[in-house]
DNA sequence: AGATTTATGTCAATATAGTTGACGTAAATA
DNA sequence: TATTTACGTCAACTATATTGACATAAATCT
């Protein structure tokens, strides 16, 4: 039980409160709170160069990660109204991070893109937050990374996942080719 | 690699983007995301019976968990300035859901309690946003339990570490007496 | 072809949650 | 006594979201 060293003995604390008890379940309430303060933090510095907020952030993550994405689609994301997206999205589409093009398909649907300038700091930002999950994969013993994934997507709605995973997909095709 | 199922297709697919390579860091920064999205959705319902929305909840939250809580420690804890948190505890003080005495050892501090209404709410609210991570846990091999925990601990700054580690012992304290 | 639905834009009012800045007060401390 | 600390408060402002109503162009149905 008494392990010298920081790192044993956060993970001592860490392991404490994983089984399945109610008391426990509110610890990991709270963990994720803290873990998600700090996580959005990152961020937060960079947009502000560009006066750009969260709301801006969240629209080039996911205009950048899956490009052509729809109004619709991206409604569907966030889950906020039109009225709120179109504030942020004008922003980003007149000073240039953006660009829309009609659907070839159906012309009505506005295809959404990131300009070269939207992409630098698309990426510029997804680095931000990668970098403290490479940083948390690297502390974590290998069997636990794994984990935290399936455990990431274990908290997702069920019934969202099948369309988060569809999401991961596409993203994933559409990093592949450029 | 062709498990039937749903539960292992996800499984799949979430142990797909654990590894520690750039690409799939972006994917477990989307799936942070999703988790918390729906995370924080469970109790807005049940909030808005009462008005209240979920910077109440919150601060409902940390005094239930850590009765006698100062307004200093509060801030530190959400981060956000004393004027915003003024206007909600306020609201809470106001409609009896959380008292302030003048602290014992310094009667410049107040420090904060849930009153019996408040303490009510907070656990119903608590026992929506446990209930999820119960229902994660079960569905989670038993390996992956503790792990999610670690995960969730790496993710908060390191230098914030410490001090969460000490308010969960100090709630689980908290929590045992009464 | 005409009617309807769909995808999107937009105006207006409002709510919630946060900020900065300035000032006040009572209690602790040097 | 002077200063610092813990907290409260007034005011103006920003960011992000909401609901509701209405507009338009393109697709689709009959």
């Amino acid at each position: 039980m008494v392990e010298p060293g920081a790192a044993a003995a956060w993970r001592n604390a860490a392991a404490e409160v994983a089984a399945t008890s109610d008391e426990n379940a509110l610890e990991l309430v709270e963990l994720f709170f803290f873990a998600y303060r700090d996580f959005v933090g990152d961020a937060d510095r960079l947009l502000g160069n560009y006066g750009f907020g969260r709301a801006h952030h969240r629209v080039l993550h996911f205009v950048n990660r899956r490009p052509g994405l729809t109004i619709a689609a991206l409604l569907d994301i966030l889950r906020i109204t039109k009225q709120s997206l179109n504030r942020v999205l004008k922003q980003l589409l007149e000073a240039g991070f953006v660009e829309a093009r009609a659907g070839v398909v159906d012309r009505r649907q506005r295809l959404l893109f990131p300009t070269p300038l939207g992409g630098t700091l698309a990426r510029d930002l997804a680095a931000l937050q990668s970098a403290r999950f490479l940083k948390v994969m690297e502390e974590l013993p290998p069997a636990a990374r794994g984990a935290a994934s399936e455990f990431l997507f274990a908290m997702i709605d069920s019934d969202e996942r099948e369309r988060v995973r569809a999401h991961l997909a596409c993203a994933k095709a559409a990093g592949d080719a450029p």
